[in-house]
DNA sequence: ATGCGAGGTTCCAGTAAGGGGAAGGTCAAG
DNA sequence: CTTGACCTTCCCCTTACTGGAACCTCGCAT
């Protein structure tokens, strides 16, 4: 096979399985031409890295994730705790954005969004306190 | 203000302050040493800067907003724009992420995560179906 | 044989938003 | 006068690719 049906059939751009040989996830061979010729072994190997990069798994945790799949005489536990630590990124970016997206629509709701200037979100980002009641009274 | 004090107060690191310098987002004063002297409006926009960071606006966005805060004609509806725009990539990112959360946790949830090298992780991303219920049997 | 378009190849540069670290100048204190 | 904490610029590194330039190759129609 050639890259442009390893593309299609991984789910990857040309481009994307370049440069994964590149940094030696897999290797295909070369025909006399120079072209790369992937062979079923390859194929599976980069529709897996699809699919680990789709779940957000990194690069890194991929190779890894890869070792471990050639291994027969792995454990579950390696995979498994790898799987765990990217879960509790996939959490922890949650609640991250889930902070940011209170934030946030809480200014936007309190925003006209019209024509005048008068802007309660940049007043937040300003750190002008819009809603001063517990303050005591300095000006 | 030295950078240092600046950086202190506004929450960002120096390293970051340089960077907003060199890409125009601050201009601050120079000192007969080359040390660089802000201002109390610098060290406000950097605190802007800082917090718009912090809720995920890009580097692009905070331009814009700094923009429409310097603006005293601004609308407010350019400002709850650009922020409804970003709601919403912070809503598709929390969507994704939940999604792979998803699927990752009914893996993992599944692998028994010891010595043994058998594990439903791995079957997921090589795209073996690991509960082929509804498959002819072709062993 | 020739031309063409659709493949393929390498290499270089750029992205976002800084981080790390080297090599060196400056300042205040003891 | 030296020490340590600042400050300066400069350049490369990061992630995971993407785009483009310049060029080669293949199969097919003329």
């Amino acid at each position: 096979m050639n890259i442009g049906d390893v593309a299609k059939r991984s789910n990857l751009r040309a481009k994307t399985i370049r440069y994964y040989e590149d940094i030696g996830l897999v290797t295909p061979l070369r025909d006399t031409n120079d072209y790369r010729v992937f062979r079923d072994s390859d194929l599976h190997k980069l529709t897996f890295l699809a699919r680990a990069r789709a779940l957000g798994f990194t690069i890194d945790d991929c190779r890894a994730l890869l070792t471990l799949y050639a291994d027969e005489t792995r454990a579950s536990s390696d995979v498994k705790e790898i799987t765990n630590k990217h879960l509790k990124e996939i959490e922890a970016k949650i609640v991250d954005l889930q902070a940011m997206h209170a934030t946030l629509s809480h200014l936007a709701k309190e925003c006209a969004g019209d024509h005048r200037p008068d802007c309660p979100i940049l007043q937040g980002l300003s750190g002008e306190d819009r809603n001063p009641s517990n303050e005591t009274d300095t000006k």
